[in-house]
DNA sequence: TCATGATGGTTCGAGTTTGAACAACCGGAG
DNA sequence: CTCCGGTTGTTCAAACTCGAACCATCATGA
């Protein structure tokens, strides 16, 4: 294994703060959409990605897939959504075995109704922060990041 | 509420890419921890910060503070803690309510034999996809991002 | 001194996440 | 057609998280 090249105070204090304002911007945004809608942050994501697709309908695994949790998550939070009449599962044309879960009007009527409020947060949370400069580079950063960790995403 | 200023697509890009960067790079993270040392990612910050503390000692509530978990969740992983012999309590001299954590040697052991290890990830998934510019424009964003939301903690 | 409100930590219950196990099914090679 | 490895989605137990309730204690002021 051997010695790795140590990291620097400023970039571990880059890293740390990284994945902390990550876990904190998390935990905020969680916390509003819990009071203004009763949703949680992989609802959330879930109805978001549902109401980008095609007819508003995706299946299982893709879902799953757009970086949420795991498939057995998956399943437990489109039951829950399901209860609350925000999506429907229907099972797929073209293979027995697949579900396609359909986000709702009312799973629609609800995004719009967090819609206003979320960007508003976001706003205060992330971007007012910034300076353009500093967005800028955040951006160009961020861009590399992900870039770079949906390149390796199975090692 | 009125109508907030909409995201523009490089806005919405940029969050929700900063957002499902720190997911992935938290999963992958503590996947590894979990492996090489049996420890969740939780439980790795305490340990961190003990070490770091003077005496490796720290009151409960300052753990807690430490932008980890809530109380309830920082006493239950102390406990973990304390049965794999990493973390041991002992009660405050100046006040009878409070609890110290102290780091035991086994959790300085346990620590050092992850280091090289977790530096090597660190390098691998973030610095290393990042050049010299990209990371100072990270770098600086972050930094602005981390102390605005240390002002507003409480709001 | 004695109330009184705030604080420190634990404990409890409900909800959530995860990986492993599972049953059903696909699709290609032979 | 028939295997057979790989896929799909659910279910299960175990672990984890959170907030609320709780008791004990502190610190302040009368």
């Amino acid at each position: 294994m051997g010695e790795p090249e140590w990291l620097d105070e400023h970039e571990l204090e880059t890293w740390e703060g990284f994945l902390a304002a990550g876990t904190i911007l998390n935990r905020r945004i969680e916390q509003h959409l819990k009071d203004e809608a009763g949703l949680s942050h992989p609802q959330y994501e879930v109805l978001v990605r549902l109401e980008r697709a095609p007819d508003g309908e995706l299946r299982m695994t893709e879902l799953a897939g757009a970086a949420l949790t795991s498939k057995s998550g998956l399943s437990y939070q489109v039951t829950q959504l399901e209860k609350a009449g925000l999506v429907r599962r229907r099972s797929c044309d073209t293979d027995i075995r697949g579900v396609v879960a359909t986000i709702t009007d009312e799973g629609r009527a609800k995004l719009d109704s967090v819609a206003s409020r979320y960007v508003t947060l976001v706003r205060e949370l992330f971007l007012d922060g910034l300076t353009n400069r500093q967005f800028a580079g955040l951006a160009d950063g961020v861009g590399a990041l992900v870039e770079r960790l949906r390149a390796t995403a199975d090692d």
